[in-house]
DNA sequence: CATAATTAAGATATTCACATGATAATATCC
DNA sequence: GGATATTATCATGTGAATATCTTAATTATG
């Protein structure tokens, strides 16, 4: 459903969410604790700053942080960097148009699930994820 | 949701339903048609042999047709050689055995859309995509 | 100011889905 | 049996996602 790169993104936001409350988290203890490759994570993080999700310091005692609150985060906006997610929702087989001029009788039912599944990446939050 | 290659099978497959009843069709003229590599379309073609949901007949006037009705063929049928969709209702975050140890409070909402897909591809038949 | 710690960024490497090309095997038709 | 049409198979190429490596930029600390 989603690319290996957007859960690592996930991943990396709920650590932050979890860990960076007071102190910025370097990228050698997430990765180390997410079992990440670091320079990748790494690049990761840098795309989520770009995306104003994170703050980053650099230098001695420097780290990554959440930028916002995790209940205002959701998971379209962690994922978005890098996953398409709203082209999923096109015909199933992959036909321009089917959808609006001739139906086949399975799309219908095809489309709620993208519906379902557009909903719950823009209404759950990052906050939706902690406590386990 | 699929990749592209489980999306040509599903296009082919629809195409044989439609155009098989009597004689078996050439790879060239589903290739012209559903717009897939024909080298390509070929051994995906192969693939459906392999997994008894097509015949092939070799030499002239040879071709490909529906080994099975298409109201008795699974979407899950056509689709599980080349995707591995069960491994889409696994957790979220990647995390190995999130769901029955710690749950978070999205996991629910997240395995229901998983298991609707699931009941999607074994209860939507080629039968069901016909007619359009 | 020098040093160490850390993110930022660019270049390169690897892997895999996707695609192409060439050849072999098989069947039909004259 | 030879010519032709077709699937079957193997070998190779390509591009994007994934991953690594190296160097630069920035900051804290003594």
């Amino acid at each position: 459903m989603f690319s290996g790169t957007a859960v690592y993104a996930l991943r990396a936001v709920v650590y932050l969410a979890e860990h960076s409350e007071e102190r910025p988290v370097r990228v050698a203890e997430m990765a180390a604790n997410l079992d990440v490759p670091q320079n990748y994570l790494a690049k990761i993080l840098n795309e989520l700053v770009h995306s104003e999700i994170l703050n980053s310091t650099r230098g001695k005692h420097g780290g990554f942080q959440l930028a916002v609150r995790p209940d205002g985060l959701s998971l379209l906006a962690v994922v978005s960097p890098f996953d398409r997610i709203e082209q999923e929702r096109r015909c199933l087989l992959g036909r321009s148009e089917c959808s609006d001029h001739t139906p086949c009788a399975a799309h219908h039912r095809w489309k709620e699930l993208g519906t379902q599944l557009a909903a719950f990446v823009q209404e759950t939050t990052v906050a939706d994820l902690l406590g386990n």
